[in-house]
DNA sequence: ATGCCTAATGGAATTAGA
């Protein structure tokens, strides 16, 4: 059995005592984090590598930032989606996990695992240039999907999407008409990466489940659970045919100090 | 009530998040 999570820590410096709390009590295998919001030159690497983790970092000053943590060494680390030379902003970044498997296992291509950290514009309003920004990002990594989907290996894309699939997924839809977590637009790329092939691990073990990813500092959107799931680990079928668990870790949004998202994690056969 | 909170920067007020 391998973990994998994804995680917007909003902040690895801020987070840090939270993150490696975490990871000494849930000892995820492979974490998927966004938001690191730091260079790599600053990234709190010892910390984790302590752990037993090996890190795979893409770091930008203040903003944004993309990082995978995994106990298998990582191989053929790619940063940054294709498709658009002048996109300097660190949201993706894609490793393969190299596993031990017998050869019966490698045989059935079970010695690898493809994963990708991705965080996705928010996009502000649906009348910016941050959305019309959103929607093409969106369409860069749809195409690179398609791209990783034809190797037919188990493959991973997670994190934060900043998008709630459907209204089952909104703890008050009518509240976020027309956000641009929820805008009709934002919702049809995220199908396209579906209708390719990708596939939804929390919605494939819960089909009505209501467990949010997200809550808004302001307001005490915890306290009333006014949240969305715009967190998300997209499976290739080989990956979803591993499949066990998926769950969100939703006690860590109560603690001090927490991030406004929780892990969306999950557990595949090996 | 997207005015409500949090983080980074820089050392106050602004930008950004979602």
């Amino acid at each position: 059995m391998i973990s994998i999570a994804a995680w917007n820590v909003n902040s690895i410096r801020t987070r840090l005592p939270q993150c490696l709390a975490w990871l000494r009590r849930d000892r995820p295998d492979v974490v998927l984090l966004q938001e690191t919001k730091v260079m790599d030159d600053g990234f709190p690497r010892l910390e984790f590598e302590d752990l037993g983790y090996n890190l795979a970092l893409s770091g930008e000053k203040s903003y944004n930032g993309v990082a995978i943590f995994s106990k298998y060494p990582l191989e053929d680390v790619r940063r940054g989606l294709p498709g658009d030379d002048s996109d300097m902003q660190a949201r993706y970044i894609e490793a393969v996990l190299s596993i031990p498997a017998t050869k019966e296992q490698q045989a059935r291509g079970g010695g690898v695992i493809r994963v990708a950290s991705v965080y996705v514009p928010n996009g502000q309003t649906t009348d910016s240039d941050k959305y019309a920004y959103k929607l093409r990002f969106l369409t860069r990594l749809a195409a690179h999907a398609r791209t990783l989907l034809a190797y037919d290996e188990p493959l991973v894309i997670g994190g934060d999407f900043n998008i709630a699939p459907a209204d089952l997924d909104v703890h008050d839809p009518a509240a976020w008409e027309g956000s641009v977590l929820t805008h009709l637009e934002a919702r049809a790329k995220l199908r396209t990466l579906l209708y390719s092939g990708l596939h939804d691990a929390y919605r494939i073990l819960h089909p009505a489940g209501r467990q949010f990813s997200w809550w808004d500092y302001r307001g005490n959107g915890w306290a009333r659970d006014d949240g969305l799931r715009i967190d998300h680990l997209l499976l290739s079928p080989q990956a979803a045919d591993r499949l066990e668990a998926c769950g969100m870790v939703r006690d860590m949004r109560g603690e001090e100090k927490a991030s406004d998202h929780v892990p969306v994690l999950c557990q595949l056969a090996v």
